[in-house]
RNA sequence: GGGCUUGUAGAUCAGUUGGGAGAUCGUCGCCUUUGCAAGGCGAAGGCCCUGGGUUCGAAUCCCAGCAAGUCCA
């Protein structure tokens, strides 16, 4: 398909011949000429366990430092790690791949890359394997990618792909790698929108790492397919390595698992903690570990099926049975798969993940959760953050890890006790159903788990073990989370809002923007460069289009004395658009026409006082509550704005205040508000990517906004200095999602108006309690008590009169046969009392009581007490018909029944009605 | 972004087709025993999350909101 692409220089002119494997059939590069197989798994087995396949072992920071520094000494320059949250972009949340850094907008040429060309070693996370992770003896969430990018265009190249080859080689070599033993594997290569020829590098059995030459993208009318997809040459193409670091430890030590590569002390830690016994040394065990890892080097072992052929085939390998093994392996594996999970949290949590249950926050909690099963699962008992503190004091690289350690305590301290919750009460709901369905001899429905499962979060290992406790049996199959996955419909639909003239709005030049330099003007002149129904597009506006939150300008212009509302202004590529209220057709507007422009200062100023106001609130924000804050979305409004921040728990009243108090202070010492356009590569070097709490703006630079202490790249209208934001007024704070806080508040004159608002509750409050504001708690506590204690007393006054009444009306009753009737009204009596009267009355067995009231129209009461049930009343039946009477309707149990309806009138014709009901009843 | 679940006494929860607000634990009082644990009897403690709607009548049904839990992308 892509054959050519791989006919290299490099290969012919250092003694490589080109193969097709003989069991996968695909195309590789060998100086060996014997050699058959590709050298990847599953062709070739692991050979470099027990058997290190450099001349030195390295650890993690030796084996990280030796390649940078290599590339370096190779005129590459040395670059800084990227955050594992991806924040640069909207597509992904963690960052996969060290490339992930420079998509979208240096790959696609719009921004130069940082440097040309760069080397770098980018932690990143994966939590595709999940299930392997452990198990495999490979798999991990977390890892680094070191890499080496060049970034070409036509005209411009840095280097391409002979030596990119050539540099891979060079520095297996000079690792001591044996250079027949390494082998160039050909595939395809094609992701996140890109594609490209590939080569993976392949020694011992292992991929240490993949050469992709990206240089082409998706395209529908592209004319290469791959993996059926269309795609098309790009201008620009990319070398994008991935190099294991990982990977490369692994291979220097040989050691059994790449785990005892990677952490052995941790790993030697926790198994002590579980009480595992982890001799390396002890050439047994290392043997079972080793033909583990060799043989789950050759199959998908997420798949439970494949594991137990795993097994299998391990304990024959070894002489001994599936059941002795796993007893050995789980533990072993669980360890692990501990270690390696507490690691990733490490980084996620110290890149500013907040736990959620959505988005990365959602990802970090899986994670977590696992983890947290697995330790209770081996008896781990010491908080998580034990164990993440060993990785940040492992890890001296990322001395960034050291300052968030009292944050990561306090999340995971959180995190840890809320899954304790979720799993009690999950307990006690599986448990309750048990009892449930032990009493019917029932198992279990898998409904039930599966309800348990999606909709409170209890696993269904921990139901089904709950369950047997109350000694109720479980059916739990093997696909039982992908019953969980058919059970949400897939039903997705994707709105996207696409401006309809893009196409026309395409061809005309960008709108100078003159909102930025003149901050406070509000009139101007200019040139009308296109006009198409309502739209307008000047060759220079002061109108601000929405944009980062802000709402867009209102206002007017005015040409030939005709004033027009502008409702409405956009921007699409650059080019600002503005919306006219009226139709084309009604306006007196041309091409190449002067237009005199008048923005709604009023609108704009408090846009402006909320826009600035929210950079200072989001920088006391991170004061009050910590580094790990982070804006998660804004929106302005005239009379007031809102901050989304992520944070892991409710901010209370104390903070919020605090935050007020704090933003308020910067207000006062008013300073000033400075906007400087920068290069894209120099401010993220200078300022890191906090500079896109509020999005991330294209282009290849961007306007950087200092608000005090906050320093962002904003694109919005602010005031020239903070003192003109005014009082700023925290309103509330809501919980949009879990580890997301809302906080609204106003600015300026909008804050003024709040307060005055807030003020005149308070006083209308007071003043119908006829007390001071002041006062107004201790009064309405008052009021709340008393208020309770009268319902109290009004509750016995009802049961005292209910009593008179019946002593009254027993003697009252008529005879009906063997029983008694009691028909009567009480005028002005409610529902209760007729109840209590009618309760009270029916203790007399033989007693039939209808009683009515024309309290809020007619309410009707009818009781039977036991004797007359027998004979057949049915106060139910009765209370209908007597309630169909006075327009109403009602209904209830044989032994008491209300109704009742709107006609007063009738009220003794409903008794009547119902006197020969009841006479009925006893006759059938 | 989508889905599901839940808001009732201090706590944990019941509450059948809309028709007398309940249980258990805890609290308080008395009794028994008095070393404690407990046991017996009794009592207090409810804006049934909020606001609308349907109905003669809503803890219960409908809508909106607030709060919380959870699964997935």
């Amino acid at each position: 398909m892509l054959e050519d692409e791989y006919q290299l220089d490099f290969f012919s002119e250092n003694g490589f011949v080109r193969k097709q494997c003989s069991k996968c059939g695909s195309h590789f590069w060998t100086r060996d000429t014997e050699r058959a197989t590709c050298g990847d798994a599953p062709c070739d087995p692991y050979s470099f366990i027990g058997n290190p396949v450099f001349k030195k072992k390295f650890d993690l920071a030796e084996m990280r430092e030796y390649y940078l520094n290599f590339f370096e000494e190779r005129s590459h320059t040395r670059l800084e790690r990227y955050p594992v949250i991806a924040r640069w972009r909207d597509d992904i949340y963690l960052t996969i791949a060290s490339i992930a850094d420079f998509q979208p907008f240096v790959t696609s040429g719009e921004v130069p890359p940082p440097a040309n060309p760069l080397t770098i070693s980018q932690p990143c996370i994966r939590l595709s394997d999940l299930d392997a992770v452990g198990r495999s003896g490979r798999h991990l969430t977390t890892f680094e990618m070191m890499a080496h990018h060049a970034f070409n265009k036509q005209g411009d190249e840095i280097y391409w792909k002979d030596r990119t080859m050539e540099l891979c080689d060079e520095f297996l070599n000079s690792l001591g790698a044996d250079p027949m033993a390494v082998t160039y594997k050909e595939e395809p290569w094609a992701g996140g929108g890109n594609a490209g020829p590939c080569v993976e590098v392949l020694i011992g059995g292992l991929e240490v790492g993949t050469l992709v030459f990206m240089n082409m993208e998706q395209s529908d009318d592209g004319d290469i397919v791959i993996k059926g997809e269309n795609y098309r040459k790009m201008d620009n193409y990319i070398v994008d390595t991935g190099y294991g670091l990982e990977r490369l430890v692994w291979a220097s030590k040989g050691s059994p698992t790449i785990y005892d590569a990677v952490f052995p002390g941790i790993v030697n830690e926790i198994m002590d903690l579980a009480g595992v016994k982890h001799e390396l040394d002890d050439s047994e065990y290392a043997n079972i570990l080793s033909q583990n890892a060799r043989l789950a080097g050759l199959m998908d072992v997420s798949e439970k099926a494949n594991l137990f052929e795993l097994r299998k085939q391990v304990a024959s390998s070894i002489g001994t049975t599936v059941e002795k093994l796993s007893s050995i392996m789980e533990p072993v594996e669980s360890v692990y798969a501990i270690t390696d999970h507490t690691r990733c949290l490490t980084f996620m949590l110290a890149d500013g993940i907040i736990p959620s249950n959505v988005k990365a926050g959602y990802l970090a909690r899986l994670v977590l959760r696992r983890t947290l099963r697995m330790m209770k699962d081996m008896g781990i008992t010491i908080p998580l953050f034990e164990i993440v503190k060993m990785h940040v004091h492992n890890l001296p690289e990322y001395p960034e890890f050291q300052e968030k350690l009292e944050v990561i305590e306090d999340i995971l301290y959180h995190e840890e006790r809320k899954f304790a919750d979720t799993l009690e009460r999950g307990k006690r709901m599986i448990q309750k159903s048990a009892k449930h369905y032990k009493e019917a001899g029932e198992k279990i429905p898998l409904d039930t788990l599966i309800e348990m499962y999606d909709s409170h979060g209890i696993p269904p290992e921990i139901s089904k073990q709950a369950a047997s406790e109350v000694g109720v049996d479980v059916d739990l199959p093997d696909n039982f989370y992908s019953l969980v996955a058919d059970g949400h419909s897939k039903a997705e639909k994707k709105v996207v809002k696409e401006f309809s003239y893009s196409g026309r709005v395409s061809k005309l030049p960008m709108t100078k923007k003159l909102f930025y330099d003149e901050p406070t003007r509000m009139r101007f002149e200019a040139v009308v460069l296109d006009i198409f129904d309502n739209h307008l597009v000047l060759d220079s506006t002061l109108f601000y289009p929405e944009g980062g939150g802000q709402p867009a300008d209102h206002g007017t212009v005015t040409v030939e004395d005709v004033v027009h509302n502008i409702i409405d202004v956009q921007v699409v590529d650059g080019v600002v658009v503005h919306i006219i209220e009226e139709l084309e057709d009604e306006l007196h507007i041309r091409k190449g026409d002067m237009v005199y422009g008048h923005v709604d200062e009023e609108r704009r100023m408090s846009h402006a006082c909320h826009h600035t106001a929210t950079h200072i609130v989001n920088d006391a924000a991170r004061k009050v509550l910590g580094d790990h804050v982070w804006q998660a979305g804004a929106q302005k409004f005239v009379d007031k704005a809102r901050l989304d921040i992520s944070h892991y728990k409710r901010i209370s009243q104390e903070e919020l205040n605090q935050i007020e108090i704090l933003a308020n202070r910067t207000v006062m010492e008013n300073q000033r508000v400075t906007a400087e356009w920068m290069d894209r590569v120099e401010a993220e070097k200078k300022y890191g990517f906090g500079l896109y709490q509020g999005g991330v703006p294209p282009g290849s630079t961007i306007r950087v906004l200092k608000v005090a202490d906050d320093i962002e790249a904003c694109g919005g209208t602010h005031c020239v200095s903070t003192g003109l934001v005014g009082p700023i007024k925290m309103l509330k704070t809501e919980r949009i999602q879990d580890g997301v806080e809302r906080i609204e508040y106003a600015a300026g004159l909008a804050a003024v108006k709040a307060m005055q608002e807030m003020e005149s509750y308070l006083t209308q409050a007071a003043d119908a309690l006829r007390v001071r504001p002041e006062h107004l708690p201790s009064t309405i506590d008052r009021f709340f008590t008393e208020w309770k204690e009268f319902k109290k007393e009004n509750q016995r006054l009802k049961d005292d009169l209910a009593h008179v009444h019946v002593m009254q009306m027993a003697n009252e009753a008529v005879s009906i046969g063997d029983l008694r009737l009691v028909a009567t009204m009480i005028p002005n009596a409610d529902i209760d009392e007729l109840v209590k009267i009618a309760g009270e009355l029916t203790t007399n067995k033989n007693m039939v009581v209808l009683l009515a009231s024309d309290s809020a129209g007619v309410k009707i009461v009818g009781a039977a007490g036991e004797d007359a049930l027998k004979a057949g009343a049915n106060a139910g039946q009765i209370v209908r018909e007597m309630s169909a009477v006075v327009g109403g309707g009602g209904g209830g149990k044989p032994a008491m029944a209300r109704g009742g309806g709107t006609d007063a009138s009738k009220i003794d014709e409903a008794l009547e009605a119902g006197r020969s009901m009841l006479e009925e009843q006893i006759n059938k």
